[in-house]
RNA sequence: GCGAGCGUAGCCAAGUGGUCUAAGGCGCCUGUCUGUGGCACAGGAGAUCACGGGUUCGAAUCCCGUCGCUCGCCCCA
């Protein structure tokens, strides 16, 4: 037997009212703020994540689905999605658009990665970009989109943090004092931070264990440690958000593994989240669309996991609606019946009014069981009877309060109905 | 990529070497109710016990490998 390839999964009918639902008020959110929709290939020039995401980052170096084409190219399966919406900037010249350029995508992205809870090599992600604008002004409004997701959405018990990593500017300084403080306890460190220290100090922050931990408190913070714009930029964004009232904290701790970010960084994290638990993610880029090759624009965006959100919708018992079932069920009892009810069924849908036929090689008590499990609002039953009475059955599945009703008039009531039918 | 646990019908599961031609529950189908659902009762279908190999007179049960899932690390949505 087959099986969808590790890490994948699919997604069942009975799972896709979480889908919609999140897709309908993530589309909701995002009119609401003025973004526009983009949706970019599922594979790209293999250098473009190579250049945008960082060379030395866990993704490029061990997670990318990456493969040459029958034609000699190599390319990957997108392993986020902010680096094609910028490229697609670039590529359609967005920039003589009415700045800054608001964009919104749904999109699968690919990782070879372990799987675990909230872990897939396959996943799904809500993200938002906003290019042109470095004005804090735009942070300020791209942490409120995501908030506003996350309330509209119904979640409750999240954190919102935030955190700036500075730019070319002042963050070698900033992690060559941080290396300093850290090299100073080196004989504490466990043997991961050790390695860190070396390649990459800022991870050193977010380390597990307990004694690392520790050290992290009286680490220099990044935010303390600011170039005079990025500071200003840092202050204005608090500012604003106060005044915003949204509810954020601030985490000197919070690095993220790309390497575009500058300045604002941002986090939404279920308050009892374990290993995999970051529900929405993102910040500001201000550096990638030059490295990609375009003149200097400014960026910040953030994703989230469909898959993650999903399980905290559920977790969090969240009320989601369930997917319409078609109003009616054509039952029939015998061929002559049968034949008709196939055209009342076909008449009905082609008036826009949902409908299936039963399967007539049950008995009606097994068709009218069949409407109940589908949980179908009203049963039409069609038998010899009412074949030669131009009649059809009309059961409430609710009241079971039935009637007999002219099968013309009845197809004309539900088809003028069926606009605001529930 | 590292460490650990797990894998019995669509789902949840009992069973830890012979009594397993594998219990029970949910769901599905049928009947009681010959043209009427939700309840109840009765019956039925559905499992090469993840896959492959080994040990043994005998394996769902022990061993090895593979695949998959889960948890922690790493990383991230």
């Amino acid at each position: 037997m087959f099986q969808a390839p590790r890490g994948t999964s699919d997604h069942l009918p009975e799972e896709q009212k979480y889908w919609r639902y999140i897709e309908s008020k993530a589309m909701e959110v995002a009119a609401r703020f003025g973004f526009g929709r983009i949706d970019t290939p599922a594979f790209e020039d293999s250098n473009l994540f190579i250049r945008s995401v960082g060379e030395g980052t866990d993704i490029v170096e061990k997670e990318m689905y990456t493969f040459e084409d029958r034609g000699g190219d190599s390319v990957t399966l997108r392993p986020e999605g902010t680096a094609p919406v910028c490229r697609a900037y670039l590529e359609h010249g967005m920039h003589n658009l009415p700045q800054p350029v608001r964009m919104y995508y749904f999109c699968p992205v690919f990782r070879y990665e372990r799987p675990q809870a909230g872990r897939f090599r396959q996943h799904h992600q809500f993200g938002v970009e906003v290019l042109g604008d470095a004005d804090p002004s735009v942070d300020a409004e791209v942490i409120e989109v995501a908030w506003d997701l996350m309330t509209s959405l119904g979640l409750k018990e999240i954190n919102l943090l935030i955190n700036s990593v500075g730019d070319p500017e002042c963050r070698p300084a900033y992690v060559a004092k941080l290396r300093e403080y850290y090299s100073g306890h080196r004989s504490v460190l466990c043997a991961d931070c050790t390695e860190r220290l070396e390649r990459n100090p800022l991870r050193l922050l977010d380390c597990k264990v307990e004694t690392c931990r520790a050290l992290g408190n009286d680490a220099p913070r990044s935010a303390d440690n600011l170039c005079e714009p990025c500071s200003e930029h840092w202050s204005k964004l608090l500012s604003y958000l106060d005044s915003m009232q949204l509810p954020y904290q601030v985490d000197h701790r919070m690095v993220r593994g790309l390497d575009y970010y500058t300045r604002t960084v941002f986090e939404v994290q279920p308050v009892n989240g374990g290993g995999q638990s970051t529900i929405c993610g993102g910040g500001r880029y201000d550096g990638l669309i030059t490295e990609l090759g375009g003149r200097e624009t400014p960026g910040i965006g953030f994703a989230t996991g469909l898959e993650r959100l999903t399980l905290n919708l559920k977790s969090g018992e969240v009320p989601v609606p369930d997917e319409p079932s078609p109003r009616y069920l054509v039952a029939n009892v015998g061929d002559n019946a049968r034949l008709a009810a196939l055209d009342l069924s076909v008449r009905l849908r082609r008036a826009g009014v949902g409908a299936i036929l039963s399967s007539g090689t049950r008995g009606l008590r097994g068709q009218m069981r069949q409407a109940n499990a589908l949980n179908i609002p009203y049963a039409l039953i069609l038998g010899d009877d009412e074949i030669e009475k131009g009649e059809v059955v009309v059961r409430d599945m609710h009241s079971s309060i039935q009637e007999s009703k002219p099968l013309d008039e009845f197809i004309e009531e539900a088809a003028k109905s069926h606009g605001n039918s529930s």
